[in-house]
RNA sequence: GGGAGCUUAGCUCAGCUGGUUCAGAGCAUCUGCCUUACAAGCAGAGGGUCGGGGGUUCGAACCCCUCAGCACCCACCA
């Protein structure tokens, strides 16, 4: 059957994925007499799909993880997925609004539901999507981060954090998103790279004690001067320093506040005086610490102001509302001094994009400082690479300004904080991992009889990072009872087979937006329960975006759909696309082109497979001697490119080596080895070069799988009869084997040889078709295997003896010269101009390198070895010279 | 404002301790080709003062200073 001109990868893709999970390649056991090879995925969240960011970042993997299979060792890619909180519960709420019910209409029980039956739904659906890509995850191990053993595992480690006196509740300054009514972390917090527009007021508060007496404020929030404590001046502000310790009067409510004084108060900014309104920005509660101010918390959780703010009329009104009423009050009673237009960065929630709003809450929180310390040794001293290594910096800068974690969210999809109240106080709780623990504990605690009716469990959930951070660990069930040892609060790593085998994983592939909500902390909690890191290396991805530089988002349209691009391309192609312009750490400016390419690449190797596959073989041939030659090149050359790929690879240059596979197979493969020993049409291939030729191709094919697992796993089991389990994705990687450089250079002498009677055909309008008689100098010419393969490529049917050189064209190779005739075709003028342009060349080179080489002082200091190159070149450069004269000469007679 | 980067061909980027892998790769461009594996291809070619200026050195893309421009992380102006 005719093979087509062109590959079809949609044919192939379905069948070998099907076929590698049904013979279990992908599965991974804990093998002592193997080394293990992990990754654990970065779990995407559990409602999402698949986007190009993820095909970046799983490419990588599962090349990696292939490559490590190859390799003979136990290679486990772990997958599975993240509850991702926030955004899931926003999905929900948003999905149980479009069926009119609101989620505020529902107990918590009956919310979970919802959302359980959501995940169930659409949970994983991007796990589907990996399979297209080729992922080759060990999917026995999917993982859910509320898996009930990894939920269990997560309330551990709070209770075990809570008794090391890590966890703490505190009264601290968040962010609060008032639409979902939750605390957000600053990472959540989005601000708007122009900032936005807003107004800034001028307010005038009466000074107490005067007649007309007024200072002016300046606020882009009027609408809490009714929580304000204190107004503040800089301390080397002349223009206030008669009014510190006076008082001024709150406009409408007229508290008394008093005017103080903090280095914070830019002078130059509005009029120099700040109101300090504790509750509700961040700085004035820093303030307020610091001058033991009161706290005047006016704004509830859903935005609205309460009673706290005094003025009847503003209860229960929205912040923003209350804004423009408030305005309008202030300047009918004239106290609205001034209104300016001003740009400034306002925080919107990253999942509501609802202003957000600083307040003062309780929340939970990690102490950071201590726990941190071995984590940020490990990578300081590179007990954990990161690749690239100039993230070691702002790791670094992190960990030395680490801040509290605040752990809570005002949530209910999620793990619920085990912390049990049974009183009114803000010490009435405990934290337990059982209610009926709890219920020991509280009795203990408060001396009384305290029932489980008693007690009201914390209705706040846990962060999302707090479940993922043990992600490394909890894939291998690490945290059940069995291998927990409670009173020391660690893993005893011996009863856990599977974490003693595959811990620490060997890299980590992530983006570097995440380096420290996960893998930071994931080292974090790796030391603190494991003692050891959670990975060697840590692969830090570029964001991809698009032509513009632009990041790919939803809202842009700018995102291509991956599925789409791999039924258009085929998965190899969208892999390889991906990669060729992706080195690490470096953004992704992706086009479409580069998967083309990809594509092309697949077909390419598709028809060098038609070509040796279409060959006759003839058994009764001897091998030709430029056959062997060509193939111990070859091998030479696989050899230097299999040392290059593994320096690539041990290096994390992923584009890298992919190039170095694809110039291997489409330059030195495609067009040159096979047109080396290529058969001229209709005529048979000798036995040797033939079985040769298909060995080749399979080291080929080996190198290229991790990269392109689908079209090299079609071809090797078409190249030649495969018995059971006999699959690329199995097959041993390549040794690297020894490199005969004097054959390589002898092979690229020729190679430039061949190209320089190609070029001269193709200026000459020489048809490559039409043979050509050759003139070639007999000394300096050290061409001891690759001749017959320069006639071959190049068309030479016949070579003149030393004594009957022909006029014509000539060039030099090194500082061999040959010569084409032109029987009469040659413009002498055009050719003699193009030999001064060469002499000229080298004229002056000769010139730069004499002047080097006279220069005492380069010959006094510099190495021997450079000297010696010196004059290397000088002697070509003279003998080129006395070519071109030559030549020239010729040309005139 | 604090920190850490980046600037090399039209584009995306390599370029390790200053000298032979030093001016490179892939893509794009241009010129020939429907050559019997492949036009999603083949054979060739052109293209860069290594951001500007200064310095150190026998020698600088590489080290130092300076200016300019890009962009990142962190903090953030009421």
């Amino acid at each position: 059957m005719a093979l087509s001109t062109k590959y079809n990868p949609s044919e192939v893709e379905d069948k070998w994925y099907q076929y590698w999970m049904k013979q279990g390649f992908f599965h991974a056991e804990a093998n002592s007499a193997k080394e293990p090879y992990c990754i654990v995925i970065p779990p995407p969240n559990v409602t999402g799909v698949l986007h190009m960011g993820h095909m970046l970042n799983n490419t990588i993997q599962d090349v990696l993880i292939r490559k490590a299979r190859m390799e003979g060792k136990e290679a486990c890619w772990i997958p599975g997925t993240d509850h991702a909180s926030i955004a899931t519960e926003a999905r929900v709420v948003a999905m149980l609004r479009e069926k009119g019910i609101k989620k505020s209409d529902l107990s918590r029980d009956e919310f979970l539901k919802y959302a359980w039956e959501w995940k169930e739904k659409y949970g994983g659906i991007i796990l589907e999507q990996l399979k297209k890509l080729g992922a080759s995850c060990d999917w026995d191990r999917t993982s859910f981060t509320m898996d009930p053993d990894y939920y269990e595992a997560v309330i551990r480690v709070f209770v075990d954090l809570y008794k090391k006196g890590y966890i703490y509740r505190g009264l601290r300054m968040i962010n609060w998103d008032c639409e979902a009514k939750t605390a957000l972390s600053n990472e959540e917090v989005l601000y708007k790279e122009d900032g936005e527009k807003s107004i800034l007021y001028s307010i005038r508060y009466k000074i107490k004690d005067t007649a007309d007496d007024w200072m002016v404020i300046a606020t882009q929030r009027p609408e809490t001067i009714m929580g304000d404590v204190a107004i503040a001046v800089n301390p080397t502000d002349e223009r206030y320093k008669n009014l510190i310790g006076k008082k001024v009067l709150v406009p409408f409510i007229n508290r008394e506040i008093p005017v103080i004084t903090d280095d914070y108060v830019d002078k130059s900014f509005g009029t120099g005086c700040l109101k300090v309104t504790p509750a509700h920005d961040v700085n004035d509660y820093e303030i307020g610490l610091r001058h033991q101010l009161p706290v005047i918390d006016t704004i509830s959780n859903d935005g609205s102001l309460n009673e706290k703010c005094e003025i009847p009329k503003f209860f229960g009104k929205d912040r923003f509302l209350v804004r423009k009423e408030i305005v309008k009050d202030l300047r009918e009673a004239g106290h609205l001094i001034k209104e300016e237009e001003f740009v400034t960065r306002i925080g919107r929630s990253e999942r509501t994009n609802t202003v957000v709003e600083p307040k003062l809450s309780l929340q939970w929180f990690v102490k950071m400082k201590e726990i941190s310390r071995k984590a940020y040794r490990a990578v300081e001293e590179d007990e954990i690479k990161l690749h690239p290594a100039k993230y070691k910096n702002t790791y670094r800068h992190w960990m030395e300004n680490v801040r509290d974690w605040c752990i809570s969210r005002q949530l209910w999809w999620g793990h619920r904080i085990p912390a049990y109240f049974y009183g009114e106080g803000e010490n009435d709780f405990v934290v337990a991992e059982t209610l009926e623990e709890a219920t020991k504990l509280a009795t203990q605690k408060s001396g009384k009889a305290i029932t489980e009716k008693d007690l009201r469990q914390d209705s706040d959930v846990l962060d999302t990072w707090a479940s993922s951070w043990l992600w490394p660990i909890e894939v291998f069930e690490g945290f059940k009872d069995e291998f927990f040892d409670e009173e020391k609060g660690k893993i005893i790593v011996s009863k856990n087979k599977e974490l003693a085998y595959f811990y620490p994983t060997q890299v980590l592939v992530t983006a570097p937006e995440i380096l420290f909500f996960w893998v930071a902390r994931m080292i974090i909690a790796g030391y603190e329960y494991m003692d050891k890191k959670p990975f060697e290396n840590v692969y830090l991805t570029g964001i991809v975006r698009d032509k513009q530089g632009r990041k790919m988002s939803k809202s842009l349209g700018n995102s291509p759909d991956p599925l789409q691009l791999i039924s258009t391309y085929g998965a190899d192609a969208v892999r390889t696309g991906m990669l060729f312009s992706s080195p690490a750490g470096n953004d992704l400016l992706y086009d479409e082109k580069l998967i083309e390419q990809g594509r092309n690449f697949t077909n390419k190797i598709w028809n060098a497979f038609r070509l040796v596959k279409g060959w006759e073989v003839d058994g009764s041939l001897t091998q030709p001697a430029e056959n062997k030659t060509a193939t111990l090149w070859f091998e030479s050359r696989f050899n230097q490119s299999l040392t290059e790929l593994t320096d690539h690879f041990e290096k994390f240059r992923m584009s890298d080596a992919l190039l170095t596979v694809y110039k291997l197979i489409w330059d030195d493969f495609c067009a040159w080895y096979l047109e080396m020993v290529k058969p001229e049409f209709g005529k048979p291939i000798d036995l040797v070069t033939y079985t040769k030729t298909v060995s080749l191709f399979e080291s080929l094919l080996k190198v290229l799988h991790p990269f392109m697992p689908f079209i090299t796993e079609e071809l090797w089991s078409e190249l030649q009869p495969r018995k059971e389990k006999e699959n690329v994705i199995v097959a041993p990687w390549p040794n690297p084997g020894a490199v005969d450089t004097s054959l390589l250079k002898e092979a690229d002498f020729a190679f430039e040889t061949i190209t320089q009677i190609r070029n001269t055909r193709n200026s000459k309008g020489i048809s490559p078709k039409e043979p050509i008689k050759l003139y070639k100098q007999e000394t300096g010419n050290d061409l001891k295997y690759f001749w017959p393969i320069i006639k071959k490529l190049s068309n030479i049917n016949e070579v003149y003896t030393a004594s009957e050189k022909p006029t014509g064209v000539s060039f030099l190779v090194g500082t061999v010269e040959y010569t084409i005739p032109m029987e009469g075709k040659l413009d002498a003028a055009k050719e003699r101009e193009s030999i001064l342009k060469d002499l000229e060349y080298q004229k002056g080179f000769l010139a730069s390198i004499e002047k080097k080489l006279s220069n005492e002082k380069f010959v006094n200091s510099a190495p021997p070895q450079v000297i010696e190159l010196e004059r290397k070149k000088k002697a070509d450069a003279e003998t080129k010279i006395r070519s071109y004269e030559q030549a020239l000469k010729e040309l005139i007679s």
